[in-house]
DNA sequence: TAAATACAGTATCATTTGTTACATTCTTTA
DNA sequence: TAAAGAATGTAACAAATGATACTGTATTTA
C-alpha cells in the first residue's frame, strides 16, 4: 500500500514536473495526503468546511450548482492537473454558496492543508501562477455555462453537452441515459429524448438503450 | 487638479485603511494613478492587452458577458472597494474570453501596474486575502447568475433585477428604460413591457416614460 | 411649430420548452 | 420464470417566451 501510494505520487511528479518549481514538488509530496474517491462520492458539499484542497492527478469530477428545491445545473468539469478553488467558497460564505463537487470517474487527489495554501502563495512563483490561472479557468468555464444558457436553445446546448462529453470520457461511445443528461441541463427526461430523437433522424447520433453514439 | 488627485487618493485611503496593511497602502498611493471615467465608457473590452488592474474607489461598473452576435448578458456590477479581476481573462484568453465592463455611474479607480500585482501577493498578506476574496465574490456572483438563468422564470428574473437596481442606485425610483432591462436580460422589449405591465397590476411597481418606481 | 425620434402599450401568432399520461422494451430481482 | 423496475418512445396539451405589427404619446430636433 506504501509503494501504492508513492507510486501514485510518482503520477503527480510526472505530471507536474514541468509546471511547478522542484521544491514545490518536494514540500507537495512530503505534506500532500493521497485521497481516492470512487464514482459518486461527494468531493465537496454545500457548507463543508474545508481543511484541505484537492489537487486533482487522476480521474473526472463534476462541479454543480444547486437550488433550494434540489434543483441543479452541470457547470464544468475538473480534470488531472485542476484543483478545486472553489472549495474554499462554501466555507466562506456558508448561507448562500451553494456549488457542490461529485466524482464522475474514480479520481485521484492530493489532499493539501490550507494552511499550506498561503505560504506557497508566498514562496513559489509557478504557486502563484497556478492558483490564479485556475481561478481564471474556473471564471471562464462559468462564462461558458452563461453563454450556453443565455444564448443558446436546448438543441444546441444538448449538442455541446454531447460533444463535451465525448471529449471527457475519450470516446464517441457515451454510456448515459437520458435521465442523466436531463438532470445536468436541468430540464425533463420526456424534453431530451424528444430533443435526442430528432438529433438521431438528422443523422447526428445514433440512440440505444443506456448509450449514445456521437457521429458528430 | 493635483491637489484634487491627492484628495481622491486619501478617499481611497479612508476606505482601505482598515483592510489594508499601512505600507501596502503607502505603495498603492505611490504607484497607483488615478483615473476617471464617464458613464458609458468602456473600461475592459475583448482582446485588450491590460498593463493596469483597476482598483474602483467611487462609481458603479457593469460587467456583461458578450457573444458573436452582438448579443449580450449582464453578469454583475463592481462597486468601489471592487477590482476587476476578470481583466486579466481577456487578455491571456484572446480568443474566446468575451467579458466587457462598462461604467455605469462615473468612476475612479487607481489603475495599478500589472507586475507589483505579483509582487504584492509576496509582501503582502492583506493583498493576498483580497485578491483571493475577489476572485471568491466573482466566482459566487456568476453563480448567482447562473441560478438566475436555470432556474428562475423571466418575471422572478425581472423582479430580482429590479430589487438588485435599487440597492446599486440607492434609490427606489429608477431612471431606466424597458429596452435597457431587456438588453441586460438578454430578451426582447415588448417581453419587458408586457411582465412590467403584469408587476404594475399587481401594486408591486409604479411605471413612467423613463422611470419605474419599485415598491417592494 | 412641424417633423422626427424615442418610449411604451397591446394584440396576434409562432416557437420553444414543460407536463402528464401511457405504451413498449429491456434488465434485474424475488 | 414471473414480477417489478428502469429506460425509452410518443402523443396531447399547457405555459413561457419570442416575433411582428401597429398604436399613441412624450421628447427632441430641424
Amino acid at each position: 500500500m506504501a509503494t501504492n501510494k508513492s507510486l501514485n505520487k510518482s503520477r503527480f511528479v510526472r505530471q507536474f514536473h514541468k509546471i511547478f518549481e522542484p521544491k514545490l514538488i518536494q514540500e507537495i509530496v512530503e505534506k500532500g495526503v493521497l485521497k481516492r474517491y470512487g464514482k459518486g462520492e461527494i468531493l465537496l458539499d454545500i457548507g463543508d468546511n474545508m481543511t484541505h484542497i484537492p489537487l486533482i492527478i487522476k480521474g473526472l469530477v463534476k462541479v454543480l450548482r444547486e437550488d433550494q428545491n434540489e434543483d441543479e445545473m452541470l457547470l464544468y468539469f475538473l480534470e488531472k492537473g485542476d484543483t478545486c478553488a472553489i472549495s474554499f467558497i462554501n466555507c466562506i460564505n456558508l448561507s448562500k454558496s451553494i456549488f457542490r463537487a461529485s466524482v464522475e470517474e474514480e479520481t485521484e487527489c492530493l489532499m493539501l492543508p490550507v494552511n499550506l495554501i498561503e505560504d506557497w502563495l508566498i514562496k513559489y512563483k509557478s504557486w502563484r501562477i497556478f492558483i490564479i490561472d485556475s481561478y481564471h479557468n474556473r471564471l471562464l468555464e462559468l462564462g461558458e455555462a452563461i453563454r450556453s444558457l443565455a444564448f443558446l436553445n436546448l438543441d444546441d446546448r444538448l449538442i455541446d453537452y454531447l460533444k463535451k462529453q465525448v471529449e471527457l470520457k475519450h470516446s464517441e461511445k457515451l454510456s448515459i441515459t437520458h435521465q442523466e443528461i436531463a438532470n445536468d441541463l436541468h430540464t425533463s427526461r420526456v424534453v431530451i429524448s424528444r430533443l435526442l430523437k430528432t438529433l438521431e433522424h438528422d443523422g447526428k447520433i445514433k440512440l440505444g438503450r443506456n448509450k449514445i453514439d456521437v457521429l458528430i
